[in-house]
RNA sequence: GCUCCGGUGGUGUAGUCCGGUUAAGCAUUUCGCCCUCUCAAGGCGACGAUCCCGGGUUCAAAUCCCGGCCGGAGCACCA
């Protein structure tokens, strides 16, 4: 007994040292034989709230070393799409997460009928043909209708139900549960319906097409998942899902719950993201605005920035919107490291220094660590950036980064800042100096950064999600591939978008 | 309306099951200092929570019990 103790409680300590996860264990947990799985619909494209479910499905799995499952659930064959099962594998793949077996619901629709007939067999369903406001009202005042008491002409709809007599929607298999159950998940929910539509894996030969309610528990049970999670909407179907693994004498999963992953005023769902796409007022699904893995990818945030941020996020049922700040922090120190540091100017001003000559200086491109050098030709004509200009005084000193010191002389035209004119100072750099970027007007290319704000303030559209800076980079900038990522200093973390525009990721 | 689930500093969480040894740990945010040719990162520090409220049980409650308030979810032939 002692003997046996022992070593599970070394390898709990493995765990809590191996992994940084901060995941707490899982009831029930074995090493070896934890089988966890994520079944999203393939009817939209992935998002943050997918991550969540995903992230954390892989983190168990592999905290346990065992087995990680991506099931399509995909039972409805009015929402998949092909291009949806493509968009969330490679949003999983995206975010480092390889699943060991990746499957479909429909794969198993034959055994889901077998289960269904079983069921109805054993009377523990019935065929019901009332209509669904019927189904509705009497589901809503607890009472039962006429299709559920007869075996005997369950067993002839049942028939029915699989030689296609019976119409698109005409007729479904419910759960014999508890009419006047407090919970209404128990109310004899549908587990089946007909449906008359073109299922993007098996075509249009199978009409007859179980609901999660069914397909969620006969699945997790017959892919030996031993820990089924999912969001709390789901927590009144519990008594469901098991209730049908008891009737069908299926092996039953633990069932965990976790609060669903929503920032403030950045709208998660395809309700409200379709009509501002269709609106032409977001451009696509990758938009760096959207939640979407690929509009989060955009913006410039890493896989593992998101991981680290959804697991500090934990299990926990209480609803809240955590702070986009929190997993800019997480990506900021990731990328910090391997950022170069160049120079943009938004809003460029003039600036002019009297008494230099031509030359090429050589910058570094990141502060602390090693990532090299870039050659830059400078003249006497530069931009700096308006905000820094709008600072400035007649005699003031500041800095040009990694150049030298200068003194403004006048503007030109007279008062304004439209343009500057200065003289270079034969000084080192010293402490407390204002020091800004610059760009040399030899070096300069015209560049736009975009930098986006969340999409709703409370209920309402934004309209200044969207801001695109424009400005000078130095050029060094247009030879970047996209995708670098790059902190444009003073301004902030970028990504590389394409050869004249970033997207600013975060400060 | 009915049922279920939540409620810890500005924010996200740990601790709550097995009440005391931390009257509350971590992260983030904000501010200050150090470092620094960035408004980044790093280092140090500070501000900040009567643990939703009111009762009760107990020598002792964020932790247990009761009531209330607030928030969310479910009540689909969607998942």
């Amino acid at each position: 007994m002692l003997e046996q103790a022992a070593p599970g409680e070394s390898q709990k300590k493995k765990i809590a040292e191996s992994s940084q996860a901060p995941l707490p264990p899982l009831q029930g947990a074995e090493i070896g034989n934890v089988v966890t799985r994520f079944p999203p619909e393939p009817s939209g494209y992935p998002h943050i709230g997918h991550a969540k479910a995903a992230i954390i499905d892989e983190e168990y799995a592999h905290m346990y070393n065992g087995k990680f499952i991506l099931r399509f659930d995909d039972t409805n064959p009015l929402n998949e799409k092909l291009e949806y099962y493509e968009a969330i594998s490679e949003g999983l793949e995206w975010l480092g997460i390889r699943p060991d077996i990746v499957k479909n619901s429909s794969d198993d629709i034959q055994l889901l009928h077998e289960y269904g007939k079983k069921l109805i067999l054993s009377g523990g369903a019935y065929v019901c043909t009332c209509n669904q406001k019927t189904i509705h009202d009497l589901r809503a005042r607890g009472l039962p209708c006429e299709c559920r008491n007869d075996l005997n002409v369950a067993l002839d709809r049942l028939k029915k139900m699989f030689d296609g007599s019976f119409e698109h929607n005409a007729a479904v298999i419910r759960f014999k549960g508890d009419m006047s159950n407090q919970n209404t998940a128990m109310r004899d929910p549908t587990l089946f319906r007909i449906i008359d539509g073109e299922h993007p894996k098996i075509g249009n030969k199978i009409r007859l097409w179980p609901t999660y309610d069914f397909a969620a528990p006969v699945e997790d049970s017959i892919d030996g998942v031993t820990h089924a999670m999912r969001t709390k909407e789901y927590e009144l179907r519990n008594a469901l899902y098991f209730a049908i693994l008891d009737r069908l004498g299926l092996r039953k999963p633990l069932l965990i719950e976790f609060s669903r992953l929503e920032f403030n005023g950045v709208p998660i769902s395809k309700r409200k993201i379709k009509p501002l796409i269709e609106k032409g007022i977001v451009k696509s699904w990758s938009d760096p605005r959207l939640p979407t893995l690929m509009g989060i990818k955009r913006k410039g945030f890493l896989p593992d920035a998101i991981r680290k941020f959804v697991l500090s996020l934990g299990l926990t049922l209480a609803e809240t919107k955590p702070p986009v700040e929190t997993l800019e922090a997480f990506n900021r120190k990731i990328i910090d490291s391997y950022c170069m540091r160049l120079f943009f100017v938004k809003d460029p001003v003039e600036l002019q220094i009297q008494n230099v000559s031509s030359k090429e200086i050589i910058l570094k491109n990141h502060p602390n660590n090693d990532l090299g050098t870039r050659k830059v030709p400078v003249s006497d004509s530069f931009y700096i950036s308006a905000e820094d200009a709008a600072k400035l005084n007649i005699n003031d000193e500041i800095r040009l980064m990694d150049l030298y010191n200068i003194k403004i002389i006048k503007f030109e035209p007279n008062q304004t800042r439209k343009a500057l004119i200065a003289a270079a100072i034969p000084e080192n750099i010293r402490q407390g100096i204002p020091k800004i970027q610059w760009v040399a007007k030899s070096d300069a290319i015209p560049y736009k950064v975009m930098i986006t704000r969340e999409l709703y303030l409370g209920e309402k559209y934004n309209p200044n999600s969207l801001e695109i800076c424009e400005g000078y980079a130095e050029s060094f900038v247009s030879m970047l591939n996209i995708d670098t990522r790059i902190q444009f200093v003073r301004f902030g973390f970028c990504r590389i978008d394409d050869s004249n525009n970033a997207i600013f990721t975060h400060r």
